[in-house]
DNA sequence: AGCGATTCATGAAACGATTCACAAGTCCCT
DNA sequence: AGGGACTTGTGAATCGTTTCATGAATCGCT
């Protein structure tokens, strides 16, 4: 591997000097540099990222750790963050925990390794002890998809009660007494408050609290929203309408009902979460509960760039709480009558 | 930032002995090695991977470059090749191309300087120029999802020609004689290679070559392939079938038929490409040629491996081939009529 | 007691870049 | 001519780890 030293003695100068051309060029007389510039692309020399980081104690990448790649939410978040971080010259490192906790700890011992810049992580643990013990480590890092009580750090969420409400209002409205919930597990923060959303408009429309039951699809993938699918249609009193707590589960009750011969929206009507390319994409097109996750990925990525800049002194961690936004499509109409 | 001449100091030991407390604890004896790991924990001392780089002249991970990161089919060669790396015990640094190449060739150059173990690469510029300057590093790469010509590295593909002759040869058998193929931009390989081999089935099927039509999706996403559904529908002869580049191409062309009030598969048969799963989960679960794809990410990092372990003296370049298959679903029954 | 073998720990030399105090040379001005 | 200012380049120290030659201590054996 070609190293500085060999720039500089084929240039003739000092390494010192070699240095200079690629980080202050102006510190240089032209024909040196240009000499070292020769030389430079003769040899084929490459800088290392690592001896640089080295002696500068910080490094150039930031890392993202996301619950699921396989779902386009992540992933726009993801693009989101990757937009922003190049612009500021930053690489990012894109890893997939799988709500494991296990793998979650052991990706961020490796960030840890790695000195980051600092990380952007929607934690897989309940009780946040793998990020606790992270924090210990002092390295910046940024809350995506999760209110975060303390004032130690910055987080990026969604309001979800509002989302759960939205959701549920609008088939209250259409008309709308028997309604399924099909939500993922009481641990997420996101299910909690979708549910409180939910249950609130329920109440303050004077239903009765019968008149939304809850399913558990424990994976919340298009599989686990088939089997709540065909659970749901076995129910004593069939629901009319059915609200996902996102687009996957909520194509997997599609597909369900789409192979009982029941209609949608004609016989159930269907609203997902988080308006994923392929929820206008599915053949009745999802009424969804859009998220803004692009913007998310970057505005987390902003907030970690603050916070780890020059001016970082100054920095004041922050909540950025994002609102939802309801999108309706032919799955669940304004108005429904059987 | 703690580091192992302070972990040294606390426990009265010189640095050597910390560094084999770590790496080869047998070489201490067990009351320092005691002394030692305590003062580590105490101190919550983490070692820098950019100092152990530095020395050791390798890094322990590995990168990879996606055309289009919102494209599952490359999310599943993620998972794939993540799965095997983090078994090595590599950590992956996932990219997003978008098909570009300026970006292509800044993640490069950005591998170069992290001097990465080795790259897993879906190149994004047809003539293969930014791959053919990463190689004068000398970095070890392997060709994902492209067959590669010269002898001088490994890659990974699927016989696109097969594929090509599994979709159309199922819809000439189920009675179709009438066929668009709604292709991708020939520049890629894959595309090339999947007319080839759908062409190659009219020809032996004795059929005109009109019996297919060829439409260009530019960008291979489900909006591109909305706007082809709805431009086939205006063709002067209707195709009774349709065959599309991939699955996303597929979905968007399934959308525009149920927006037009054209049924499938009575109307118009539709076979896709890639088996992602939204294909399943569609409305009318799509039939699809199935690749595999978490296989080809963890065979391509097998690969990569082996070509950068210990006995990497004797690694020959290999072209792995994989055969893809067709699964029938109801978008394109086996047998068809009007 | 003497001697080789074995066990443990040490300290210095790398790895490749950046930075900084300093030196040498040039220029301008009085 | 002398001296301050500026330009340009140098060389050594530094970052945090691993490795390796070396040394000290202990042990077992004759």
């Amino acid at each position: 591997m070609v190293s500085i030293k060999d720039v500089a003695r084929r240039a003739g100068v000092s390494v010192g000097t070699v240095s200079n051309v690629i980080n202050r060029p102006s510190y240089v007389s032209p024909d040196t540099r240009a000499r070292v510039t020769a030389a430079i692309d003769e040899l084929g020399f490459v800088r290392s990222e690592s001896a640089r980081q080295l002696r500068a104690g910080r490094s150039r990448t930031m890392a993202l750790l996301v619950l699921d790649i396989a779902n386009p939410f992540f992933v726009d978040v993801a693009r989101g963050a990757e937009r922003e971080a190049r612009g500021a010259g930053l690489g990012v490192m894109l890893c997939n925990s799988g709500h494991d906790p296990a793998v979650e700890a052991e990706y961020l011992s490796l960030f840890a390794e790695q000195r980051v810049r600092g990380a952007l992580i929607t934690p897989a643990d309940a009780n946040g002890a793998n990020v606790a013990s992270f924090r210990r480590r002092k390295i910046p890092f940024v809350m995506v998809d999760r209110v975060e009580m303390s004032d130690e750090l910055c987080s990026v969420s969604i309001d979800d009660e509002v989302g759960g409400e939205l959701a549920v209002r609008h088939l209250v409205r259409a008309g709308h007494t028997q309604i399924v919930f099909v939500n993922g597990p009481l641990t997420l923060a996101q299910c909690r408050d979708r549910l409180a959303g939910a249950s609130r408009v329920i109440k303050d429309a004077g239903l009765p609290a019968e008149a939304l039951t809850v399913l558990e699809a424990e994976q919340m993938t298009v599989a686990s929203g088939r089997d709540a699918g065909s659970r749901l249609l076995g129910l004593a009193n069939r629901p009319t309408a059915v609200f996902c707590v996102n687009d996957l589960v909520a194509l997997g009750v599609l597909q369900a009902m789409f192979t009982a011969g029941v209609r949608v929206p004609e016989d159930v009507a269907i609203v997902g979460y988080d308006d994923i390319e392929f929820a206008s994409a599915a053949a009745v097109p999802l009424t969804s509960v859009r998220q803004p996750a692009f913007r998310m990925g970057q505005t987390a990525t902003e907030l970690l760039i603050e916070e780890t800049g020059e001016d970082s002194a100054e920095h004041q961690h922050r909540r950025v709480v994002f609102q939802p936004e309801l999108v309706v499509r032919a799955s669940s109409p304004a108005s429904w009558r059987r």
